[in-house]
DNA sequence: ACCTGAACACCGTTCAAGT
DNA sequence: ACCTGAACACCGTTCAAGT
């Protein structure tokens, strides 16, 4: 039924209209099978084209999956970006944003493989997939300024706060994706509240503490060295 | 002359030696090009052997990559426990633990890659590699329990605590390994910096808190209902 | 018992030729 | 301009046949 449509369809394919149509085709059968699996053959036979036709739209198989990681990071952003506008208590920003990364692992873990999983052998020849990757960076960065700016989050070293909070979500996210922790659960904790403890945990480690004698040179131990 | 020796040497092979010379040959063009990049038939071309030997040996690539990532989760155990053991000071076992699991990621990422990347369909099919995964898994366990045995790490919902553990330290170690972040450090910092600060941070956010006082149902937030 | 060569059904990529 | 069929050099996997 569905299939037949798409076959149709494909008489009409013109004016760069068949490269979206291989993204699309490419991003089911990713979703379905992962990205291991690809054939752009096969994604050709099902845009209802012949398989050489893809090589007038994508030079090789890496610049399609790295289209396709590139719209990944764009999702992952939009989500982020979401989940940051619905929160109207700017201490929680961060929960908010952390949560809605390790959602977009669960809800597209294959997606999230093509985007972390070493398919393009350097970003650096995909301009725009390096923007789309910084821009999801950013936006969790952005989570960590909001905390600060709150004075819930350490303001010294920036970038290590920034990296830890990073490390924590992509892990977690990474973790869940790959099945290594089982999506719905551990025992008698559920997903979303192992999401929801982890991070409370990573606030915690980020926060400003409240009693700064108690601290034993906090802030210069991993400062760079002054003369 | 390396090759040649090699060549050589496998007319000698017999008794279940060339199943072991596959996976050496496999683990180094894997160390050289990547897992995604491995072919039996040329890991059988550098043994010196036909391509159709390797079946006789192994019931098809998947299981080659299974036994390759068991091996990794056995090298990745070891670094862990010689962490722990050089340690003496009980308090910093965890951190110690979580440099060489991510300093292990830093010197072999593809075969880091084999182990979490999705290589293999489903590892139950595989219950060595599952045992060697959970050995790792539990030696990060241990870890933190030494911290919460010396006091300095909370011990209320223990899956939570060492879910966040392995989340930091898997994200930091995968984030570096492919690249993510440079290797080498982000500006100032340096690598060791990097993970270490990090690795700090987590240790903050696991550790018990001095004043229970000030603290909101903290233990209690993510607690399974009871009625 | 262990290894081999030939064969099958796939790939990714290229290119001359068609509309 | 855009698509195609045939061709090339690879795969993973199987199997009858060799020692």
């Amino acid at each position: 039924l569905k299939i037949k449509a798409e076959t149709e369809f494909a008489r009409a394919y013109h004016h760069g209209d068949l490269k979206n149509a291989l993204i699309v085709t490419a991003l089911k059968q990713i979703a379905a099978r992962g990205p291991r699996a690809l054939s752009l053959r096969e994604v050709a036979r099902a845009t209802g084209v012949s398989h050489a036709s893809t090589y007038r739209h994508f030079p090789n198989k890496e610049s399609v999956l790295a289209m396709i990681a590139e719209q990944g990071f764009r999702k992952l952003s939009q989500a982020m970006r979401d989940a940051a506008e619905r929160e109207r208590d700017v201490r929680k920003i961060l929960h908010r944003v952390g949560v809605a990364y390790v959602e977009f692992g669960v809800s597209h873990p294959h997606h999230l493989q093509v985007m972390f999983g070493d398919f393009i052998a350097s970003q650096e020849a995909y301009p725009s997939l390096v923007e789309a990757g910084k821009e999801a960076y950013e936006l969790l960065a952005y989570a960590v300024r909001a905390g600060q700016q709150a004075g819930r989050i350490q303001s010294e070293e920036p970038q290590l706060i920034e990296l830890a909070a990073w490390s924590q979500v992509h892990g977690l996210a990474l973790l869940i994706a790959s099945g290594q922790i089982p999506a719905d659960g551990i025992g008698p904790l559920k997903r979303a509240e192992l999401v929801s403890g982890v991070l409370t945990l990573l606030q915690e480690g980020l926060s400003v503490k409240p009693k700064p004698s108690e601290q034993r040179r906090r802030g210069t131990r991993f400062a760079p060295k002054k003369p």
